[in-house]
DNA sequence: AGTCGTAACTCGTAAGGACAAGTGACGTCA
DNA sequence: TGACGTCACTTGTCCTTACGAGTTACGACT
């Protein structure tokens, strides 16, 4: 039995000595911890202290535990799937993202009617309860099992002006981005990276362990005048995957642009 | 007293109800829910089993506990500082960055030296165990309240070829740039944003609520042939900041440059 | 040999009790 | 009136006990 005692209470404790010797090295990535049972002697504290430690380990997503087996160190790897979120143009007009083909698409695409929240009206600058064609989708890269959920929302005064989403709507994002441009737009994207815990049926849908932040990436594409034209959203755990930008310096200071 | 009985344990029972009157409403934002005493008699359950309900809840980042007070509803606010993760360049040459006047250096910038380790000699393109300098800075937003924490490192090879990095290491990473400039290189920058739960020296100096991700920011900035000069990184709450970028359509497909 | 049940481990859930510690309001006393 | 102590509330910590549920291995039975 190992004595302990520094600061705060006891559970603290108990996890701060796990917690070190976890990043010491004593227990290796994947390995397995000693039982509840193990650490109660370990430590000499009742088993509700010992969860309660687990518990705060876990919440910093530094163990995963398994019914029936036991707890585990995780590995601090880091995301394996790096979103390289460039757009290219392809010599004959098409446009290419970087990532788009290790992509499948998990479920039928569903293609549905809404209205802009507060939220959605701003970065389109909209007003609210303003009509949209919605699709989302979910998407899983099947050699690494990530999961991810897309949605693209295009306002019905931008369908207007380009017939060709109005009548196909929920085309995959290069190919709006191709009909924009048949318009006569000349595109420009601006990106928002958000982080957040995920709700319990984002949390479901994305299949994450404990612990896991979410992405929110919101892509607004911009036309000619720098017309907000199409919403997107891709949400997906941020223990899998980064998100890559590339910066250029502007030569002028500071111009506004609206978000 | 209100009878539960769907899915699962009694306490995500109980989580799922308490979840619900806060998403219906019936609970405002910034409000006190019923103290556990109250959910106690309201579901009949016990201490242990309320309480799991609501250690669920914080997990979630729904509600937030204050010791002797009580639970609130977390509003669930967006994030209200937008880092324009944009490099300007003013007409006498200087760099510019959108977001860089909100912040006050909370504390004296660290100067330090330091090695790669696999991870960042990876970005840098060098090997493990290369020297480096390396300032560390605690920025805050005193309008806000928001804390960020930045850091640069610059390889000694690097610093060899420009002096004025080497006399004076630590510099902000604007006149690092302008250094890098004057030295003769030409700019260009890739970053990477990831999202993951703080650890707990982050969480204290970050002063993060609980079930808060924070968002980390790596910066590599590039020179003539693309050689990798200097690495940044940024580490900031999640529940505070959104980063934001811009995109435009390149003309060639695919070209591979290092990341 | 193969199958299947059981036993012994793991963690998950739920109850009970007791006391510590933070908070705020009320009332007493100087 | 003002200061301060007490008390009633809140959540935090820690213990004991009990049983449910998933996992694995061993051994008996077919």
């Amino acid at each position: 039995m190992t004595e302990i005692q520094r600061p705060g209470a006891l559970y603290q404790q108990v996890a701060a000595a796990i917690r070190e010797a976890i990043l010491s090295g004593e227990f290796a990535p994947e390995s397995l911890l000693p039982s509840e049972a193990q650490l109660m002697a370990r430590y000499g504290v009742s088993r509700p202290t010992v969860r309660n430690a687990i518990a705060a380990l876990r919440a910093e997503g530094l163990i995963e535990v398994r019914h029936g087996k036991g707890s585990f160190v995780r590995s601090d790897g880091q995301p394996t799937l790096t979103l390289e979120r460039r757009i290219n143009r392809a010599p004959n007009g098409q446009f290419v993202m970087p990532n788009s083909d290790v992509w499948d698409e998990a479920e039928e695409p569903s293609v549905y009617r809404t209205r802009t929240t507060k939220a959605t009206g701003r970065l389109l600058n909209l007003g609210e309860e303003e009509e949209l064609f919605g699709c989302d989708r979910l998407l899983a890269d099947a050699t690494t099992g990530t999961r991810a959920m897309h949605r693209t929302l295009v306002p019905f005064e931008v369908a207007e002006t380009v017939p060709a989403l109005a009548e196909e709507p929920g085309q995959r994002p290069t190919a709006v981005y191709e009909e924009l441009t048949n318009a006569g737009h000349t595109l420009w994207w601006s990106e928002t990276v958000r982080a957040r815990m995920p709700l319990p049926d984002e949390r479901a849908t994305l299949q994450l362990p404990d612990a896991t932040p979410i992405l929110h990436l919101t892509r607004v594409t911009h036309g000619t005048a720098d017309r907000a034209l199409v919403l997107e959203e891709l949400r997906i755990g941020a223990d899998r995957a980064e998100a890559a930008y590339r910066i250029t310096a502007a030569k002028q200071p500071a111009k506004r642009r609206q978000a």
